[in-house]
RNA sequence: CGGGGCGUAGCGCAGCCCGGUAGCGCAUCUGCUUUGGGAGCAGAGGGUCGCAGGUUCAAAUCCUGUCGCCCCGACCA
């Protein structure tokens, strides 16, 4: 059984990529570094979208499109912005290909006067628009998402986690006052872990950013950061206060009611495809995927079983029924009858791609009125009655839920530790990994050079600090509480 | 950019050292038997061996060059 995936202690990061073949989520594309995502994967990524845009409708946000190109002189407009994106910017430069010996080569005569910038992130294009918008405090605020691709050059690629190009939403928010926009920031981060937690079953620390770690061009970043099953943290999603730096760059003012003109305040927050990758290395096992059954493409799956026509019949009765009959409560149900794989192969199928729960049904379940029930998360199994059977996957959809977060958030406590010292936290980093609670001077030297001796950044300092003041371990400085480290993806 | 690995059938690989009719497993197609944890037997289809040169009577195999991908590090969501 499963025995196309490598174990998770042989090697944790062949076992991941073990995962998302077996699960048939993506593979590798042609191109470096980027991936196609087959149903199974996308199916999860439009769970995913659809979840979270009815959260952002309903704080209030609206989507729209704003387009892939950028001008390259946009993105030189905010000084710490393009410091941050410059190195890692896909070029056009030019529009045409002409045939030749080799088929075809890039026309020379195309050469474009203005080279566009693939977005690598679109405040530049959203801000130089929202000057446009935004006249008087009235026009105020403005809350804009949109879903879209984006473009990061990145050295090192890994499925999910870390693609060239990859699929996201980023909010873009225009505010009168500073108070107005942090609150959005706040906001956006706590749409952000109820969804971590409550749907993808996925504990997260909130916390913001330290200088170095910000994004570029904002004033606060604030963050979701959960931890995989091998001790590596993974920086589930972000949420920016922008201050005015993006209003100054591109000129965006307001009248306001005062009568005095003022510059804007912004954030932007995003998620993207990367949460495939962490509910991945947050549930799945040795034996393939596991799903929070509130983001599963399929919930419930029904493998019938017969040897005969007489058989197939009667079984295939029961299924069709049982099907129906679930399918109307609302359950994301699949009947797996295709007469060319037998029910074992089935069964292994169903488990590698994570479904939540299996129903089997056999001659004798249906003259005992009965099904088999097994659930993809402990691998139990039991024979349980038709009559009711609705009810009983409602509840065990939601126990499966919330047994998948109880048993992420035990593992993530566990991989919870806090360093009095600098040889303590060494220690832990080395023989446990996880998350590291230490004290930090706050300052950019120090942070640099915990990382640059343990390769554990710090992943945030959390909004709610556990424990007191005490000293940097490192230069026994005052340190006001511990912060949150750990080597990351 | 450094280190490692790999390009041979849809997928995964062997063959290369030592040149001589291109193979194996899975998948696919046909038939029969099977079906409660990845079925069996019999038969069949499918490949310009990444690309370009060179050596040779003869190249997947030797030589030169070149392109690409994956994995491990430095950069990052």
């Amino acid at each position: 059984m499963a025995k196309k995936i490598t174990s998770r202690n042989k090697d944790y990061s062949q076992w991941y990529l073990d995962v998302v073949r077996e699960a048939q989520l993506a593979s590798h594309s042609p191109v470096r570094g980027c991936m196609v995502i087959k149903p199974n994967g996308y199916a999860l990524w439009e769970n995913m979208q659809k979840q979270l845009d009815q959260m952002f409708k309903d704080t209030g946000h609206k989507n729209a499109y704003f387009p892939m190109f950028i001008p390259k002189s946009f993105l030189s407009k905010e000084a710490k912005h393009v410091e941050g994106f410059a190195k890692e910017c896909a070029v056009i430069t030019h529009s045409r290909l002409v045939s030749s010996e080799n088929g075809v080569d890039v026309d020379p005569t195309s050469k474009l006067e203005e080279e566009l910038i693939v977005r690598p992130t679109s405040e530049t294009i959203i801000w130089d628009t929202y000057r446009d918008w935004i006249q008087s405090y009235r026009d105020l605020p403005i809350l804009i998402n949109q879903w879209a691709n984006v473009v990061r050059w990145e050295m090192r690629t890994r499925l999910f986690l870390r693609t060239m190009e990859f699929l996201w939403q980023e909010g873009h928010t225009a505010h009168a006052t500073r108070e107005e926009a942090i609150e959005e920031t706040e906001k956006m981060l706590e749409v952000y872990r109820s969804f971590a937690e409550d749907y993808m079953a996925m504990p997260v620390v909130t916390g913001v950013k330290t200088e170095s770690e910000r994004f570029a061009g904002a004033v606060e970043t604030y963050c979701i950061e959960a931890m995989m099953q091998d001790g590596k943290a993974l920086q589930a999603g972000t949420s920016h206060f922008l201050g005015q730096n993006f209003a100054k760059a591109f000129d965006v003012r307001f009248q306001d009611s005062d009568g005095k003109e003022k510059l804007v305040w912004a954030t932007s927050w995003g998620v993207s495809t990367r949460l495939i990758g962490g509910m991945i290395m947050t549930h799945s096992d040795d034996n393939g995927l596991v799903l929070p059954p509130r983001l599963a493409p399929t919930q419930v799956v029904i493998v019938p079983i017969w040897r005969n026509d007489d058989e197939k019949a009667a079984v295939s009765e029961y299924c069709d029924r049982l099907y129906e009959e679930i399918k109307k409560a609302g359950i994301r149900i699949s009947l797996d009858a295709r007469e060319q794989y037998k029910p074992g192969w089935k069964f292994a199928q169903h488990e590698v791609e994570g479904t939540p729960l299996r129903i089997a049904v056999g001659p004798r379940d249906v003259s005992n009125n009965k099904v088999e029930l097994a659930r993809r998360d402990t691998l139990e199994k039991e024979i349980t009655d038709r009559d009711g059977l609705v009810e009983k996957l409602n509840v065990l959809l939601e126990t499966i839920q919330s047994d998948l977060f109880k048993a992420a958030n035990q593992r993530t406590k566990d991989q919870t530790s806090t360093a009095s010292d600098y040889r303590e936290f060494q220690e832990i980093l080395d023989k446990k990994g996880g998350f590291v609670y230490a004290h930090w001077d706050r300052t950019s030297e120090t942070e640099e050079k915990i990382k640059a001796e343990t390769k554990a950044t710090i992943r945030c300092l959390p909004l709610e600090p556990v424990e007191q003041p005490g000293k940097c371990m490192i230069t026994g400085k005052d340190s006001p509480y511990p912060v949150l480290f750990a080597r990351s993806y």
